[in-house]
DNA sequence: CCCTTGTTTCGACGGGGATCGTACTACGGC
DNA sequence: GCCGTAGTACGATCCCCGTCGAAACAAGGG
């Protein structure tokens, strides 16, 4: 066998959910990935951001984030570029997104 | 003694927490019923809606609501009368509510 | 090739939370 | 005063999830 991880997969626009959503968002860990994410439209990997996390719990948010359909995660050589799907989640959530990022605390 | 709940603890607006409120909303029975909040201005009593959990689990969920600053409560008779708390919620994540609200599914 | 760096997988562990049933309290009406 | 209705408190259960470490994998560069 040996894990091919067949090419990681993505919930299409209208499978997103809005509870799903909400549960990726409510973490304190993946909430700091979207807000990295919101000002860097090109994307990045989460490796360098200062988490506070060992490694196989970062790939475990960013998985719940991808799975959620809040992140899009591309593989770019060594490393995974992740970026924040803000058109899906504007056009079904209108405000939610902009809402969570304008939260002071 | 005897458990006087001491009227029911609301946090003020400038303790309401961002991922306290995420956490509250990422339940299907709570959003539920805070959808049905959302169309019922002057408040109502949660036991009338048809969640189809117990009694004691409601109150379980609302307590939750309330703590997170999402939902006001107040004793009416016998009764609790909940209501959304949509201009603390609107000030601190502008476009958050109405963004969950819209959510077709 | 090997080594390094970034990431994944797996298994284990611990804590939290959604649920329930039962027992209790609080109001209001009769 | 009693009773019924609305809600709460408490304890038990179960399952999910965030966390880690160790081991494996993948891609690039010497």
């Amino acid at each position: 066998m040996s894990g091919m991880t067949t090419t990681l997969a993505h919930p299409e626009r209208d499978e997103i959910r809005i509870t799903t959503v909400l549960q990726a968002l409510a973490d304190p860990v993946r909430l700091q990935i979207v807000r990295a994410l919101a000002m860097h439209e090109e994307g990045l990997s989460c490796g360098v951001l200062p988490l506070g996390v060992t490694a196989s719990t970062l790939t475990h948010h960013v998985r719940t984030l991808r799975e959620a359909g809040v992140v899009r995660v591309r593989p770019q050589g060594t490393s995974r570029i992740s970026s924040l799907r803000r058109d899906d989640l504007d056009a079904l959530f209108p405000g939610l997104l902009d809402g969570v990022l304008a939260a002071r605390r």
